[in-house]
This record gives C-alpha cells, structure tokens and sequence, in this order.
DNA sequence: GAGTTTGAAACT
DNA sequence: CAGTTTCAAACTC
C-alpha cells in the first residue's frame, strides 16, 4: 500500500495544486538552492481571505485555505499519513534506516542538491509503501492531499486559514520550529542562507536521515508529488534551495540542519504588488554558541498587500481598519549553528539542547511592521500541532524517555542513544489560531478507541509507554474527522494491539492548563522550561486582534434551539468549533455528528483581505445593517472591529474612519478598556502588597530577625485581652473613677497586657530556637 | 430574566 | 437576485 497514491495530485486544490504558479515558475534545479528571486504570478485581485492576520503560516500568501505539507521527522519506524484538515494531509513517515548516504559517523555535510542523496531519499522514502518498516529517513511528512471534495475525508477540512503547527523531533531532539507565513508568496530572495522563497503549494519536509543527524526542512512542489511516485528524478525536478547547516562540534554526533525549500507556496490570494518586495529570506536571525545553539533561521518575507496611507480624509467610507497591521508570515527555523554551508561537511555537531528563544521577525516592506514572536520554549514533553482548518491547537504529550535507543519520539539517529533528547518540539505554524476559543478550564479528557485504521494505518513499532499525536497513515476519510473535529480534550487511547502508548489530541489551551497542572503528571522528562511558551503562542496575534482582545474574549456558548448548531446561527459551529458548554438543544455540532456537520460553506471566514485600496481586513460580503448604523454588535464588520467597505449594502452606515459616531464610540471604548486595565492594575498590585505582607509577617519564629509572629494576637488572645480590659473599665466604674482614670487604667491594662502577649512570642520563639 | 430588536442565514 | 422566513445574538427594560 502505499503512503498516497499517485493520483491524488489529481485531486489537488487549487490551493495546493497552483499549477499557474507553477507553470510560471519552472522549477529551478537543484543546483540553485539559493536562488531567489522568482516572481510568482500574482492575481490581480486578491480574493478574501481567511480570518484575517495570520501571523504563521507555511504557506505564502496564499488563500486562507492555502494547503500545506509539511514534512517532518519522526519516530523511527513511524509511518503515518493523516489527514489533518481540509484538503490537508499528514502524512507521517520514519524509518530508522540510515540514510545509505548520509550514513557516516561524522557528519559530513553536504549541501544537499536536489538530486543530492538527501532529497533522493526522501522522495524515495515518500514513494515507498508506508509500513512502518518503511526505510523513509525518520521522515513526517504533511502533505495536503485534496480539499475538492474528491477526497472524502478532506471535505471536513475548513477552509479557513491554514493552521499548521506540527511539532517533531529531531533526532538530536533539537527543537525546530517552522513559522511559516501565510502570506509568504513573494519570490523569495535567498539571502545568505539560500533559501528560495516560490509562491507555490508545497510540501514542507523536514528530514532527517537516519543515523545521521542531517535535518531538512524541504518545501516540495505539490506539482512534484512525492508520494506515490519513487522515481528519483522527482527528487531532481524540486525546486530546492537548501540551507545546509552543520553545527560544529560536539563528540556527540555531527548534526547537519539541512533547510531546503523547493518551492514556495502557493501565492493565491496573495496580494503582491509591483511595490512590494521580499523581505527576509533565510535569514538567520541568530546564531549562538555551539554548546547550546539556539539557532533561529527566518525564512520569511512581509509583503505589503495594502497601501497604507488609504484612508482618506473625506468622509467617504474606507475599510479601512483601525486594528493593527496583521501580521506576516514568517519561517523561523531553530537551527544548531552552523559556520558555514562549506564547512558544513567537515564539522561535527551535538546533540544540543536548544533553549527557549524567541525569534523575533519583523518584515514588511511599504507596511508598518508588525512583529511576531514565536516562542520555541515548549516544554519537552508537548508537541504542538495545529491542523489547518481546525482553531483547536493540537498537542502531542509525549512520555520521553531519554537514553532509549528508539525514541518514537526523537527524530533523527537511533545509533546514539546518549544523544536522543527528550522530545523537543519542532513547530510549524502555518496560520493564524483564532483566539477567540474558548478557554475552558481543564476538563477531565475523554477517553475513546480511536476508529480503526485502515492498512495504511500508522503504525507505532515502539513498545515505550508514549503518548503520542494520533495521525492517521493515511488518507483515511472517517479518521480525518478525527482529527479535524476531535472535541477539546479528546484522548485518543491507543488501538489494541499498538502497544501502551496513549494519543492525546488537546486543544491548545488545554496545553497552558496541562503545564500548569497535570500536565506535569504527563511528562516524564524535565526541561519543563518555559510554561509561558504555548502561553506566548496563543498570544500571537490572530484575526487582526491583539492578543488581549483574542485571549480575552472567549468565546460565550451557544444557545441554539433549532439549528442544532449545524448552521452558521450557530457561533460555535460558525467558527469550526464543537460546542463545549454550550446551551444548545438537540446539538449536533459535536463528535457524534460529525457527518453532520459537513458544511464547507458554514467555514468560509467572514473576515477577509480586501481589495487593494482598501482595508486589509473586511468582511468578506459585507453587512446589511439597515437600523443599527453599524455601530452595534448585530453589525458583523463592527463585531469585527472593522469598518464597513465598499461591499457592504448597510444603510445609515457610521462605521467608517470618519464618522464622529464611531470616532466617539472607539473613544468611550478606549476609555473603558483603560479604566479595566488600571483596575486590573491595581487589583494586581495590591494582591501583590497583601501577598507580600502576609510574607513578611508570617512565620517569623524560624527566622532570625527580631519580628515576632503576629499569629500570637489569636482570637483567643483578643478576647482575653478584651475581657481584661473591660474589667478594668467595670472596675473604674466600681470604684465611681473619673472617666479619665478610667481611661488610663484600662490603657495600662492594655499596655500590661500587650507585654505579655510579646513575652509569650518571644519566649516561644526562644523555645523554638532550642528546640529546633 | 423576559421581551424586543436586529441582521445574518436560510429558504423560496 | 430579490423577497421572505427563520434563527439566534444583541439589546432593552
């Protein structure tokens, strides 16, 4: 069987399948891995897109549903072919097998062309049948397979946004991270590290061979299908550009990060302009030390889709979106250092334990920049995948277990198992992640027997206790609704017979809760580094919002009564979400029902790029308001936050960059989100002040200072001191005292009584100072 | 919380 | 494409 037939391409999306793209650019040979500068085809209008400012995405510029494959390493002997989401596969493919060539000690590193035996490889483990004895080179790959419906499984993927995060091991255990952007169409212009940036759907491959710790990230013609096809003249008619990086040093093992992009993604939808001009290409934004080398490659490019200077003075209604800039795609590739592609074959690496870094890329030509940062610290043990399509963050949990010699988890070599890290998370996020999900608090995850897989079917050699991401191997239709619609907090068991490990599919913001708490109890490695890491992933902004507004809008349930949530009155079914919580009746926008809940429609986003000239957020038809004035919440542009366009057939619209209404509106608005931030601020400090007094005060017998606990003033001690001093005052009155000797005695009694309440402190702090 | 208003979605 | 109905959220009281 194999891992894909070849005839699927046929039924390629557009998306993936831009034959014109293609066409247009003929792919260059290998033996121009840096070439650069290919101008993609760019249509005249740029049709909507998704949801607006997708800050990661491996697809340049392409439509919202731009199709990504992305090929990554895995475990040894790992076959798997899953179909994350519309149109998307992911197919997932590892052998331990070294790589014949790649296969010395030493790392010589090569530069891999694209007939180079690195990329032979790879294609000829991609056509290889997928079995988990495959010989494939710890290979994952995600290839996007039909979106068009021909393929049943892929009908559920949502066409919004690509979202794609995959997270994978390097066999180093390396954490590699690929950001790739979605609107990262532009011919790219390979600076320094070569790497040819083709608008075209492709495949995203990040191989590592075998025993030899060479990691590459390829990005493959969908036009030049791997799979189904073993002919090693496929592997030559990539269009690659590689970035080979060899990291110098250690005994541990020579580790060569190969980068190779052979085409660039699709560019459909993307609004490149004459004006505009690639940004940054394979640029490696930093490079440290080779004992623990965060290496941070970007591979990105911010196109300016829009002019910015749009909005007009008169008061004629502009899209124009007083929101931030969206963000731009970038590709950040965590990298061990490498000097130099030449010396790269000379040079031996380590197995390096790459620290959190934030890779900061900020791009943009003719736009504001927008920065984003994509945190890499990920906690060894969680593996972050995004399915395009879905809003739901997925996470491998993996149970890591270092020295093993075959680490399902760990990408790249078996021969060492000193080396084997714990997981590390290799990430590609391809889109944006809408932040308006829900942030429900973590709720006891459900255990189900993952539908059964056909022949093609992964298959998890290793008999290690390990909770891995579910993939199917292959393009199974009744799995991929899995994995597209799997409910937040679905814990997919493992199958009989698959061996004790567990498959956990979460949404991502389960992840925060489970490093915050029983994720712990999950993970069997340290390293737990960075808590903040997924924390800093959701708060990449999405949609055109600011984090704040994403993270904290959750999204409210639903209450639907008759569209048994499989329509878009639904908000839930309408952003792709099952409904959790929700108090709907007769819901069918669960698991249950997935069938049902075929709706492609139901998922195009309504927020979308406009048209050049105007805002690059717009509602994707426009409203219809005819009594609110756009000024309301039933006014889906200003739900959105953004101003009515030239679509919308609204009447008495004063949702435009003029309007005093809305100028007024966005005042109060401000206004208001000031004051809770201030109360927010203080609320903060001053839980801080009383934490920080409760601190001070406490226990303070075991300390060396002079404080004495405050903890002796009990009710006990009140009381008594209350009752004593009242007798003083009974007593006065006995005795017919003035009321200022009165006074006087019960302060004396007060002060008598305050002295021995500090004796009493002090002599048990004495004691306990003895005695401890 | 009930009732009203509103506009998108669905339907004809 | 236009008009109508249905629906659920937004809003008001």
């Amino acid at each position: 069987m194999d891992v894909v037939s070849p005839d699927l391409n046929s039924i390629l999306p557009d998306e993936i399948m831009d034959t014109e793209a293609m066409a247009m650019e003929e792919d260059p040979p290998a033996e121009t891995p840096a070439q650069s500068s290919h101008s993609a085809p760019e249509p005249a209008q740029v049709p909507m897109e998704t949801e607006v400012p997708e800050i990661v995405s491996l697809c340049p510029a392409t439509t919202p549903m731009q199709k990504t494959e992305a090929l990554t390493t895995l475990t040894a002997t790992d076959s798997t072919l899953c179909s994350i989401s519309a149109g998307t596969q992911l197919v997932v493919t590892s052998s331990s097998s070294a790589g014949p060539k790649m296969a010395t000690g030493t790392s010589a590193v090569t530069t891999t062309q694209p007939s180079s035996p690195v990329v032979g490889q790879s294609i000829a483990k991609l056509s290889s049948p997928f079995t988990p004895t495959s010989p494939a080179n710890h290979q994952l790959i995600i290839n996007k397979v039909a979106a068009d419906g021909k393929s049943p499984g892929t009908a559920l993927l949502k066409q919004e946004g690509q979202k794609l995060l995959v997270t994978g091991l390097s066999k180093m255990g390396q954490p590699i991270v690929l950001a790739l952007p979605n609107t990262w169409s532009k011919p790219a212009t390979s600076q320094g590290t070569g790497v040819d940036m083709k608008p075209q759907p492709t495949q995203f491959k990040v191989v590592s061979a075998g025993t030899k710790p060479v990691i590459g990230v390829q990005a493959v013609s969908s036009a030049n299908q791997l799979l189904g096809s073993s002919s090693p003249l496929q592997a030559q008619q990539l269009k690659t550009v590689q970035i080979t990086k060899k990291t110098p040093v250690s005994t541990a093992g020579p580790m060569i990060t190969k980068l190779i992009i052979t085409k660039a993604l699709n560019n459909k939808g993307l609004t490149s302009q004459a004006t505009v001009t690639p940004m940054v290409t394979g640029r490696v934004l930093t490079q440290s030390t080779p004992v623990t080398p965060p290496r941070t490659i970007t591979i990105g490019e911010t196109i300016s889709t829009m002019p910015q200077s749009l909005s007009s003075s008169s008061g004629s209604k502009m899209a124009i979106s007083p929101l931030k800039s969206p963000s731009k795609q970038i590709l950040t590739v965590q990298q061990t250092p490498c000097t130099s592609p030449a010396k790269a074959g000379s040079s031996q690496s380590t197995a390096q334990t790459v620290k959190p870094v934030q890779a900061v890329a900020v791009g943009g030509v003719n736009t504001p920049q927008f920065k984003t940062i994509i945190p890499l610290a990920t906690p060894p043990n969680v593996q972050q995948i995004q399915v395009p399509g879905s809003r739901f963050h997925y996470v491998r949990l993996v149970t890591a277990t270092t020295g093993n010699t075959v680490q399902a988890v760990n990408t790249s070599t078996t021969t060492n198992p000193s080396t084997i890290q714990p997981a590390k998370p290799m990430v590609m996020n391809t889109a944006a992640v809408r932040m308006s999900v829900p942030i429900v608090p973590a709720q006891t995850v459900k255990q189900v027997v993952p539908k059964p897989m056909t022949s093609a079917a992964q298959v998890m050699s290793s008999s290690q206790t390990q909770q891995r991401l579910i993939m199917p191997a292959a393009p199974l239709p009744q799995i991929q609704p899995n994995l597209t619609n799997l409910p937040p907090g679905t814990v997919l068991a493992p199958a009989p017979g698959s061996g004790n490990m567990g498959y956990a599919v979460l949404p991502a913001q389960y992840v925060t809760q489970l490093q915050q708490s029983t994720f712990v109890t999950l993970a069997s490695s340290s390293g737990f580094s960075a808590p903040s890491s997924i924390q800093s992933q959701a708060r990449l902004p999405l949609n055109g919002l600011s984090p704040s507004e994403t993270t904290s809008r959750p999204r409210k349930p639903c209450n639907c009564t008759k569209s048994q949530c499989l329509k878009l009155y639904c908000d839930c079914f309408a952003n792709g979400e099952f409904c959790n919580n929700c108090n709907c009746v007769n819901c069918f926008n669960n698991l249950d029902h997935e069938g049902d809940r075929l709706n492609p429609v139901a998922f195009k986003p309504k927020i979308g790029k406009g048209k050049e000239g105007e805002s690059e957020r717009r509602h994707s038809k426009g409203c219809n308001c005819k009594k609110s004035g756009c000024l309301k919440n039933y006014c889906e542009c200003y739900e959105a936050k953004i101003m009515c366009s030239s679509i919308c057939k609204c009447v008495g619209c004063k949702n435009f960059e003029e309007s005093p209404e809305r100028k007024t509106l966005m005042h109060l608005a401000d206004a208001a989100e000031v004051r809770v931030q201030q109360q927010t601020a203080a609320k903060t400090k001053l839980s801080s002040q009383i934490s920080d007094l409760l601190t001070r005060t406490a226990p303070a017998i075991s300390s060396s200072g002079g404080k004495l606990p405050y903890t002796f003033v009990t009710k006990e001690v009140a009381e008594a001191t209350c009752d004593c001093l009242l007798e003083q005052a009974r007593k006065a009155e006995r005795c017919n005292q003035p009321q200022a000797m009165a006074e006087r005695l019960i302060l004396e009694e007060f002060g008598h009584c305050l002295r021995r309440i500090i004796s009493s402190a002090a002599k048990a702090k004495t004691d306990c100072s003895i005695n401890c």
